[in-house]
DNA sequence: GCCAACGTTGGC
DNA sequence: GCCAACGTTGGC
C-alpha cells in the first residue's frame, strides 16, 4: 500500500513542466526537520500531488511517485552551495533527498480555492492555517478526491 | 509588496 | 531554557 504525500514547489524554480522534460528529479534542499523525517518515511511507490506554490494560481499541478527513498542531500556537504550545511559530514549529512518521477500533469492546474471549495478536502494539510511544510502527508480518501479533480 | 505564521539563532 | 530578533514561506 503506497502512502500519499503533496509536494510543493515554486514552478519559476522547477515546474511540472520541467519534471516532464526531465522524467525524474531529485527532491533537494530541504532544510526542515519535520520534512525531512516524513521523507525518511517515503517508500517506493508513494504517490505525491506536485503543487505549484508563489504561483498564479497556486495549486496541484500534477502527480509524481517515488522512484528513489531517502538519501542524502547531495547539496548539504558541497561548500559553497546555495544548501551547503557547515555541520553536514559524509557519515551524517543531516539532510535527505528522495527521487520522484513524473506520473501525470493535470488537465489544469487544481487551484488552492478550488480545493477549499471541497468540503471533504478541509482537514486537506495544506489548507490549514499557517501550513508551511513543503511536504505533507495526504489520507488515502483525500487522494482519491483529488485526483479526480485532475 | 504586504504581512501572518512559523522556524532558527543567539545573547543572557 | 527563555525569548527577542530575524529570516523564510507563501497566500493574497
Amino acid at each position: 500500500m503506497p502512502n500519499y504525500w503533496l509536494m510543493k514547489c515554486e514552478p519559476d524554480v522547477y515546474s511540472i513542466d520541467d519534471l516532464i522534460r526531465d522524467k525524474t528529479t531529485g527532491w533537494e534542499g530541504v532544510r526542515n526537520y519535520q520534512v525531512r523525517n516524513f521523507m525518511r518515511t517515503m517508500a517506493l511507490g508513494d504517490q505525491a500531488f506536485f503543487y505549484h506554490s508563489n504561483a498564479k494560481p497556486s495549486g496541484i499541478a500534477g502527480l509524481v511517485e517515488v522512484c528513489k527513498t531517502a538519501y542524502p542531500d547531495p547539496f548539504a556537504l558541497e561548500e559553497g552551495h546555495k544548501y551547503y550545511d557547515p555541520r553536514a559530514t559524509p557519515e551524517n549529512s543531516i539532510w535527505l533527498s528522495v527521487t520522484v518521477k513524473f506520473v501525470a500533469k493535470a488537465k489544469q492546474v487544481i487551484s488552492i480555492q478550488q480545493l477549499r471549495d471541497t468540503p471533504t478536502l478541509s482537514d486537506l494539510m495544506i489548507l490549514q492555517r499557517g501550513s508551511r511544510l513543503s511536504i505533507t502527508p495526504v489520507t488515502e480518501a483525500e487522494f482519491q478526491t483529488i485526483l479526480k479533480l485532475f
